[in-house]
DNA sequence: AATATATGAATGAACG
DNA sequence: CGTTCATTCATATATT
C-alpha cells in the first residue's frame, strides 16, 4: 500500500454550521482524520529512513525547509481514537451471570431487555450486549479448543489463534448455493 | 534531521460523542483537518523532490513509493494467516459504488462481471462478491431496523454497520506501529 | 516507555 | 435472506 496517495478525497457527510452533527457523521469524520494522521505518520518515517541512510552524503536537505504552523501541534489524535464502551461492575456481574443462564447467544428480543436492564447500572447499547455475548462465547470456545490441542507455535497475536482443520469449505460453495444455473 | 513536526497532542474542543457541536468546535475542527490536508500535501512533495534528487545520486532507493500497492494488501505478510478474504482499498470503493447502484444482490452473471473487474485490483473470488453483497445488505438493513424503532438511547445495531466511509484505514502492516511512535 | 494482554468492535464466511 | 460463527483489528489496561 503506497503511502503516498493522499486521499484528498471531499469530507463527509458533515451538517452545514448552524446544524448538528449525527454520531455517524462525525465518528466518520474522526476516521477521516484518523487517515490523515497515519499518512503523516508513515511520510514521516520515511522521512526519516531516508534522511538517516543519506546521512552525510548530502549537506542539503537539512531540516524541514517546509514553514510549519505552529498551530499544527495543537492537532492530535485524541480524535483519531474512540472510546470504547467498558461495562461497569454491576453490568460485567450480571451479564457473567446471565451468561451462565441463558442457552446460546440471547436472540434479539432478549438483547433489548437485557440492555435496559444493564442500563441501570450504567451506559450501555444492545450493540454492547450483543458484542458481549458475542465474544464471550467465542473466546471460551477458544480457550477450551487450545487447552486440548496444543501447538508449539506462539506469534504475536494475543488471542488470535490458528483453527488449522477448519476451512474445508472454500470455493464452490457459492456456486451451488446460489448461483446454480 | 526530524523534518516534520507532527503534532501527536490531544485534541480539542471537540463535543463528546452522543452531543452537538457548535458552531465555534466545528470551526476548529474544520480548520485542523484542512491543516493535515496541507501537512500531508507539504510532505508528498518533500518526498518526491527528495527521491528526484537522490534517485539521479545514488542508483539505490528508487521507487518513491515503498511498494504498498493497495490491490496486494494483506498478501505477502504472514503467510500462515490471512486465512479470509480481505478487499483492497480500490476493490472497496468500487464495491461501494455498485451497491448504490444495483437493486438488489447482483445475479450470477453480474457477479462474473464483477470479479473479473475487480481481479484486477487484487484477489478475489465470486464467492467474495456474492458475501460482500449479502452482508452489505443485511447490516445495512438492520441499521435502518434499529434506527427507526429506536427511542434515542444510544446508537445500536446488533451485528454492526458501516459508515462506509469506515475502512478508510490506511492500509500497511506498519501503520499501528508508526502511529504510536 | 516499551511490551504484553484483555477485550470491545468490525467483518468475511457459513448456516438454516 | 436473516442470523450466527470465526477471525481479525484496535484500544484500554496491566506488566516489566
Amino acid at each position: 500500500s503506497h503511502p503516498l496517495p493522499v486521499p484528498h478525497q471531499p469530507f463527509c457527510p458533515i451538517a452545514p454550521p448552524g446544524q448538528v452533527m449525527t454520531d455517524e457523521q462525525f465518528e466518520t469524520l474522526r476516521r477521516q482524520i484518523s487517515v490523515y494522521a497515519t499518512i503523516c505518520q508513515q511520510l514521516v518515517e520515511m522521512h526519516k529512513a531516508i534522511m538517516a541512510q543519506q546521512g552525510s552524503a548530502s549537506g542539503l536537505w537539512l531540516g524541514p525547509s517546509i514553514p510549519f504552523d505552529p498551530s499544527l501541534h495543537s492537532i492530535g489524535h485524541k480524535l483519531t481514537s474512540r472510546q470504547r464502551w467498558t461495562p461497569s461492575q454491576t453490568q460485567l456481574q450480571i451479564l457473567e451471570r446471565l451468561f451462565e443462564q441463558e442457552t446460546g447467544t440471547p436472540n434479539k428480543q432478549r438483547i433489548k431487555e437485557i440492555t435496559i436492564e444493564l442500563s441501570q447500572h450504567g451506559q450501555i447499547s444492545e450493540t454492547n450486549v450483543y458484542n458481549w455475548f458475542q465474544n464471550r462465547r467465542a473466546r471460551t470456545k477458544r480457550k477450551q479448543q487450545v487447552g486440548t490441542a496444543n501447538n508449539g507455535d506462539s506469534e504475536l497475536d494475543t488471542d488470535a489463534d490458528v483453527p488449522e482443520e477448519k476451512r474445508n469449505k472454500v470455493e464452490g460453495e457459492f456456486t451451488n448455493r446460489v448461483l446454480d444455473a
